[in-house]
DNA sequence: GAGTGGTCTAGACCACGAT
DNA sequence: TCGTGGTCTAGACCACTCT
């Protein structure tokens, strides 16, 4: 039987991110290790062997299935039984979470924005609803004209929770709205949408740059990061430019 | 230090879905003991502490934290340091597949179905793409008019993979392709959807009832099973009796 | 202080794949 | 046969929460 194990005073190379109240675990400095190692490399290259990282670091083999439990967890890593542990393909995306300027770019359109409005506003009965609030609390109201290649191609309106983006007015509205909330480390990683085909109103059609009556695809959408309803949006879209594309599980 | 273990003859009720060999795998045992305790538990009800369990199965601790392990990986508990495990709350459906029957189940309406049309068709161009064959393959026409309350609703043109689902035609035509595929193995695991507005053809508009010229939304759907292409299809729905639903993310 | 989960050890035997 | 991952043991100390 083991005595006590002695305090385990860790002095190598730490990154300070790796570290829990002072001090680097093992599993997670074996885990980035193998994680640098892994990075970059093709799928199907082999990773080291669980008895090779316990020789390497000194630790028992369990620490070293822990660490890689994580990786394989995480999709990077595979485990072949009576082979060894192979770098994963890439999972297939499980269906990412996009706004306008990424769906843009994806088809290789040029994604331009015209900020209408930008503005403090208290939240309606619906926009209160959907973003946990309660009426009357503060939400920024950001209207903006959507172009690909110079065409109009959608109208969003988008109600933000401004308690949890403070200052978000003052810096300058952002290019890509996901991408500012990803900085915050509030990147939605949840979304209800739904979505319906119309007619413009008069309004619309003559900021789209349609005849009135035009065929527009209606979509609305509820985003959170985590548990905070960072934002619902409802934009209108062009028919004759745009089509959705969606992709679903993993 | 432990000497050799014995031999591990466990005798007692064994479920034989959890045999491995013809011998049930003790993380299972705890993993489902755990499991069938805390099915139907409301969230935040306590799971059994890990020295609990360990007493109970006379097993280590580390076997048993495997078996939590995968329950937490599952999402059914969560873990809180100091305080004990527990059951976690339902975690956020991670974008079903779903396919109209389950759409419409899920908005409380008499979902009704009637087939126009259920073939076996050579493969066009598109559709063998789309289903990674050969023009010319054998696939499954499926025509399908969709009501809700009675009143139509959709049209639907599914392509099936005749190859995957020997005997489809033959067995009769299911109420719910998607269970009918579970049933096989082959349930959607991810799709590619796209959709657009647009006006309704004068064909789809009398079968739609609808006047023509109407405003009608296109669904198109590649869904795979796996790596197997399973299904693809194209509808078209009334946009004034049907809005689409869609849950992105987990 | 008692109880909980988090981390860690230093081994063991097994089934399986490659050689 | 040798190396691999899969399972398992019987403990240990830690930080934390609750009472």
């Amino acid at each position: 039987m083991r005595t006590r194990r002695p305090p385990t005073p860790y002095s190598g190379p730490v990154d300070d991110s790796l570290l829990t109240h002072g001090r680097a675990l093992k599993h997670v400095q074996v885990r980035e290790y193998v994680r640098s190692l892994v990075a970059g490399q093709a799928p199907g290259s082999p990773a080291p062997s669980e008895r090779e990282l316990v020789h390497r670091f000194g630790v028992a083999r369990m620490t070293v299935r822990q660490a890689l439990d994580t990786l394989v967890s995480e999709g990077l890593l595979e485990r072949i039984p009576g082979r060894g542990t192979f770098v994963a393909r890439p999972p297939r995306v499980t269906s990412t979470i996009t706004g306008y300027s990424e769906e843009m770019a994806r088809r290789g359109l040029l994604s331009e924005s015209q900020t209408l409005l930008a503005r403090r506003e208290q939240a309606g009965p619906g926009v209160a609803r959907a973003l946990n609030l309660t009426e009357g609390d503060a939400v920024i109201h950001w209207r903006r004209l959507r172009r690909g290649d110079g065409q109009p191609i959608c109208l969003e309106d988008a109600y933000l929770n401004e308690v949890l983006i403070p200052g978000f007015l003052q810096s300058g509205m952002p290019t890509s709205l996901y991408d500012e909330l990803g900085e915050r480390g509030l990147r939605p990683t949840w979304a209800e949408d739904s979505i319906t085909a119309d007619k413009a109103t008069r309004e619309e059609a003559e900021l789209l740059e349609l005849a009135p009556g035009a065929v527009v695809m209606r979509h609305s959408r509820r985003a959170l990061a985590g548990e905070k309803a960072i934002e619902v949006s409802r934009s209108v879209y062009r028919a004759d430019r745009f089509t959705m594309w969606i992709q679903l599980g993993g």
